[in-house]
RNA sequence: GGGGCGAUGGCGAAAUGGCAGCCGCGGCGGACUUAAAAUCCGCUGGAGUAAUCCUCCGUGUGGGUUCGACUCCCUCUCGCCCCACCA
């Protein structure tokens, strides 16, 4: 049981006012305010109140702002315009979560202030509606998909309307309706129908190119598979078909692709995380399909540079950057030895060719079953079969032993004529480069573990940057006195059961070798490896380790004089077992070219580009710029997806004609995925089969569209979304487009925001639109995490709080404040209800505030300094919360607005009526776009003519902002001694007096004079005293 | 392995190189109340002190630049994110 607490009598002093700063003044805080209950115990009966009962007047006024089309986008006119766009959410059943409205309120909150400064504002939503998600839940609840995204879409749009958004509704769009997807496919068909012309670096129609053929063939496009016109002429339709698809933007060809097991469908390079679905986190496999691709590899450059002329956070762009993966290098033919066959690789480290020892290829490399001799080929076999077999993830595990088998064949290494052996192994991905790889074991990584396991020759050819060398002096090897000679000479070693190890200062290398050669022991042999690599036999027997001639030399030679390392299989092997030398043996610096011929001796900045202009000159190589990008993999093996307009013919692939679109989706009873790497819609003879207006049977593709090509271009829509003539008018684009902000999570960094700059730029080179660039600012609110500790708010973990729940309890506005009040926007934070309660607070202060009678006097002498400071307040409010909404700085927009609010309590008992009423209309006016609904019904209840969110926003004005004292801080050798009020004209020699004057400085001057006083006007005085 | 971002009271946080901690939460004390809740008022980084004066310490660590550093530069630690056998 429960003791009843006796009363303990604390004897605390009662702490007075701190006098602190002089600006914050000693006033009491009243207000008339009537007695209030807690948000939680509002359920009671219905009744217009004097209190703060947001759910009284909410849900009122959201109807009648829709009936009265409040929000409808105005037609273009000369206005300036804002679009702001939150990415198109994907609806779900779950609804939304408080988490998601920090993306939707902020953006709000902006609409709302630029129609409030005049702007006309575009500020629409609709639903990325295809894709595996909805159908999937679709098939688990045997319902349609399209039903099912009907339902979520209400319901989100219930919860933006629960919560104030002001979208307008009359611009709504669904990506999976044939009214929208049929664009979707007329802009397929534009890709189809263009190509990338290198030479002035933009697409053109196909068309163009036909002609071109027609008349010169690739005389001038030297990127394409060379052709005659004569050539051109005598191909047929299919020929010429299948030509043209190596050009087109949209192509068809067979890849190895990620095929997810689980969604049963193909998904593209960027839906791969941590080789695994992103979406069910099923790892993929890899197969072999026929698949539909948008060439946005041709658009790397653009992609790249142009991220330098929009604003968007740093690490999204940087995201960018490493995913378009640009690397500068060459591209190296290596003929194979006894066949006229040869194999391109590709190298960022040309300067490192002497050292290349052996090839390696890429598992899918299409000439590993080739160049496999017969002996070689069951292993061969085995090992590519092996690792088709594993998932990305395996391959690509980090702590993997490289594997790998020898082929066979050998290539001859073009600059010194080097048979050298191919390999292939799995540490090469068929998808970078040319899926084949020069071996440079001495300075790759992967390369010198390779060799290291399979006794493969490790040259060095680049030199040291360091110059670290070593030599390990194993017991028995040196005569006696070594030790004694090298501390004479100051070289310093280590001495560890007779053996020593010496670490070389690079400016006794010399001297060290003239000891080594006096000391070895006849039949013993001494080495120093790093910035030198010899081996010293005796005197004046000494050989020199580099290239492939002395690696068998010294090799043969220490077998024969020591019978320990008779199994070592090479040079570096041997070395590689002195655990002393480990840190010496490798390394991937760009030093100066060793052992390299006649290019010995380049130092290292520039031997990259001589080598290169040497290999070009000689036909050897040529520059070449990689990317990691690869082209975008669109087709999924799904029913709900825009249907990909092609129809296949016995003479090669059609487009489906434009006036026939859009390709419909057929309404089906099943559309469960099939293993087998097909679409359902194979399934459908009805949809399948197909006559054209020639009379030709074709069969149409079964392929979806992936949902990012429906999300690639939505933002375009919104300015014309109902146009059934055009995807929309190049008018509507022209004035609303690009978006002005966009708001979303970080996670589409390098999918929908790579997609959709890709497609914004083929749209401009074709004409349609005239901007290169969609989004011009982009911002990634932070994550709401769940109130206890720091985990994310989850289904599974119950832990999400939904805007319902609050807003039942709090109504919308305090919602809407706490989402901007909790913290920095891009800042993930924990969601805190009794956060919320403080805001919620503050709304009921303002509430009381506002609706108090105002009784006060007429302005006179008495109420004067109390008016103007309030005026200062205000428009001091003014300017920072205008400048911190535009800046998205909006946790410090309430702040301010809480400032002014208790500026306003503090000094409400002695301004004048007209004062008072002038902040306080002000207020109410920067609140409506934080406040929406308790704005507007405040303004109702004072009788203003509707509707608040048609006001204009308050004007700053400077001078009425005004300090008339400035306090400032004096320091002295940069501590804070004091500080001192002063009128803000005062000058700067008034200052410095006032400074010297003040008593603390006296005391801590202790009469000395300071050396130097610097004033910083309006900020602080700074002393200087020996 | 490479790269990026971040670290400030008990908590969320603020601070064009110029008074660290605005605003809010929580806490403490007071007013009102029979009492509580709610509301209102005051205090609230740490230490010393009778003290509201005053002094010292304090923005993850250690250094540097500067009259002056949360802010700029370097080092390290921790946390989060991205990429990753990328040739």
């Amino acid at each position: 049981m429960p003791t009843k607490k006796t009363q303990t009598t604390r004897v605390k002093t009662t702490k007075a006012t701190k006098s602190k700063i002089a600006a914050k003044k000693k006033v009491v805080r009243q207000t008339q305010s009537p007695s209030h209950r807690t948000p939680q115990s509002l359920a009671g009966p219905f009744s217009k109140s004097e209190k703060y009962v947001p759910q009284e007047f909410e849900s009122k006024w959201f109807e009648k702002w829709q009936a009265d089309e409040l929000y409808k986008t105005a037609p273009a006119d000369e206005r300036p315009k804002a679009y702001i766009l939150d990415f198109f959410p994907y609806p779900s059943g779950d609804g939304l979560s408080v988490g998601h409205c920090r993306n939707y309120v902020p953006t709000d909150v902006l609409a709302r202030y630029y129609r409030m400064k005049g702007y006309n504002v575009l500020h629409p939503m609709g639903w990325d509606a295809f894709g595996l998600p909805a159908e999937n839940a679709a098939i688990k609840m045997k319902t349609n998909p399209a039903k099912l995204i009907a339902q979520y879409a209400a319901n989100y749009k219930r919860q933006f309307a629960l919560i104030g958004i002001s979208f307008d509704w009359s611009r709504e769009i669904n990506s999976s309706t044939p009214e929208y997807y049929r664009w979707t496919q007329w802009i397929f068909l534009q890709l189809y129908k263009a190509w990338y012309d290198r030479r002035v670096n933009r697409a053109r129609p196909i068309a163009d190119l036909e002609k071109e053929l027609a008349e010169k063939g690739t005389r001038d496009i030297d990127w394409a598979e060379p052709l005659t016109a004569e050539q051109w002429s005598a191909m047929d339709l299919k020929a010429r078909r299948e030509y043209l698809s190596n050009l087109r933007l949209a192509y068809r060809k067979p890849a190895w692709l990620n095929w997810c097991p689980q969604d049963k469908t193909v998904i593209a390079n960027e839906e791969v995380k941590d080789g695994a679905c992103w979406r069910c986190g099923t790892p993929v496999e890899k197969r072999m399909l026929n698949q539909w691709f948008f060439r946005i590899t041709e658009y790397a450059d653009r992609l790249l540079a142009d991220l330098d002329t929009i604003d968007w956070p740093e690490h999204i762009k940087l995201m960018q950057r490493n995913w378009i993966g640009r690397s500068e290098g060459a591209e190296v033919k290596f003929p194979v030895d006894g066949s006229d066959q040869s194999i391109t690789v590709f190298t960022t480290r040309p300067d490192t060719l002497w050292g290349a020892t052996f090839m390696v290829l890429a598992p899918e490399h299409p000439l590993v079953e080739e160049l496999t001799t017969p002996a070689r080929q069951a292993e061969v076999e085995a090992y590519v079969k092996e690792a088709m077999r594993k998932t990305e993830a395996d391959r690509t595990a980090i702590e993997k032993d490289k594997t790998g088998v020898f082929i066979g064949s050998y290539a001859i290494n073009p600059v010194n004529n080097e048979k050298i052996p191919i390999w292939v192994a799995d540490y090469v991905m068929m998808g970078y480069g040319t899926g084949a790889i020069m071996a440079v074991p001495a300075h790759d990584e992967r390369d010198f573990q390779f060799a290291l396991k399979f006794g493969l020759p490790i040259l060095p050819v680049i030199e040291r940057t360091d110059g670290l060398a070593k030599s390990f002096a194993l017991g028995g090897t040196m005569r006696d006195g070594f030790a004694d000679a090298l501390r004479a000479e100051s070289i310093p070693f280590e001495e560890k059961q007779g053996s020593l190890y010496i670490t070389i200062p690079a400016n006794k290398l010399d001297r060290y070798i003239e000891m080594a050669q006096e000391f070895v022991v006849p039949g013993k042999w001494n080495e120093i490896v790093g910035a030198r690599w010899l081996f010293i036999f005796g005197k004046g027997d000494i050989w020199t380790f580099g290239g492939i001639e002395s690696e068998k030399k010294i090799l043969a030679r220490c077998h024969e004089l020591e019978p320990n390392v008779r199994h070592k299989r090479t040079v570096m092997e041997m070395l590689y077992a002195v655990e002393f030398y480990r840190d010496a043996l490798f390394h991937a610096e760009y030093g100066a070219m060793i052992n390299s011929n006649e290019f010995t001796g380049t130092p290292g900045d520039v031997a990259v580009k001589r080598v290169t202009e040497w290999l070009e000159k000689t036909g050897k190589g040529k520059r070449r710029v990689h990317y990691k990008l690869r082209d975008w993999g669109i087709s999924r093996q799904r029913y709900w997806g825009t249907p990909i307009p092609i129809i296949h013919t016995d003479q090669g692939e059609v487009p489906v004609d434009e006036k026939d679109l859009p390709v419909k989706l057929p309404d089906v009873e099943s559309y469960e995925p099939t293993a087998t790497g097909e679409s359902p819609l194979a399934t459908i003879p009805k949809f399948v089969n197909v006559t054209l207006p020639d009379g030709t049977p074709g069969k149409r593709e079964t392929d979806t569209m992936g949902t990012f090509a429906c999300s690639s271009w939505y933002f375009m829509r919104f300015a014309d979304p109902h146009n059934d003539q055009e995807p929309f008018a190049k008018k509507q684009v022209a004035y609303w487009l690009p978006v002005d902000t966009y708001v979303g999570g970080a996670e589409h960094a390098v999918m929908h925001l790579l997609y959709a700059r890709f497609w914004t730029k083929v749209l401009y080179d074709l004409g349609y639109v005239p901007f290169v660039e969609p989004f011009k600012q982009l911002r990634n609110q932070g994550m709401i995490l769940a109130p206890d500790g720091k985990e994310k708010m989850s289904k599974s973990k119950g832990n999400v709080i939904t805007p319902d729940e609050v807003v039942k309890e709090y109504g919308a506005d305090a919602l809407r404040a706490y989402e901007m009040f909790i913290s920095d926007f891009e800042q993930a934070t924990p969601w805190s209800t009794q956060g919320l309660g403080g805001t919620w607070r503050w709304l009921r202060r303002v509430w009381d505030l506002e609706l108090q009678p105002n009784n006060r006097p007429a302005p006179s002498a008495t109420t004067d300094p109390a008016d103007r400071a309030l005026r200062r307040a205000m428009h001091k409010a003014i300017k920072k919360v205008s400048a911190d909404i535009e800046g998205f700085r909006f946790n410090t927009v309430v702040s301010s607005m809480m400032e002014f609010t208790n500026a306003i309590v503090d000094l409400q008992n002695q301004v004048s009526a007209a004062a008072f009423d002038e902040a306080r209309d002000t207020l109410l006016v920067m609140l409506a776009p934080i406040a929406p609904f308790m704005a507007e019904e405040i303004w109702a209840r004072k009788g203003r003519p509707y509707s608040i969110h048609q006001q204009k926003w308050p004007r700053y004005d400077a001078s009425l902002a005004a300090d008339e004292m400035m306090t400032i801080p004096i320091q002295i050798n940069g501590k804070l001694r004091d500080r001192i009020e002063l009128p803000v004209g005062a000058s700067e020699a008034e200052v410095k007096d006032a400074a010297l004057k003040s008593e603390n400085v006296q005391r801590h001057l202790a009469g000395k004079t300071p050396l130097k006083v610097i004033y910083v006007p309006g900020k602080m005085v700074s002393l200087v005293v020996p």
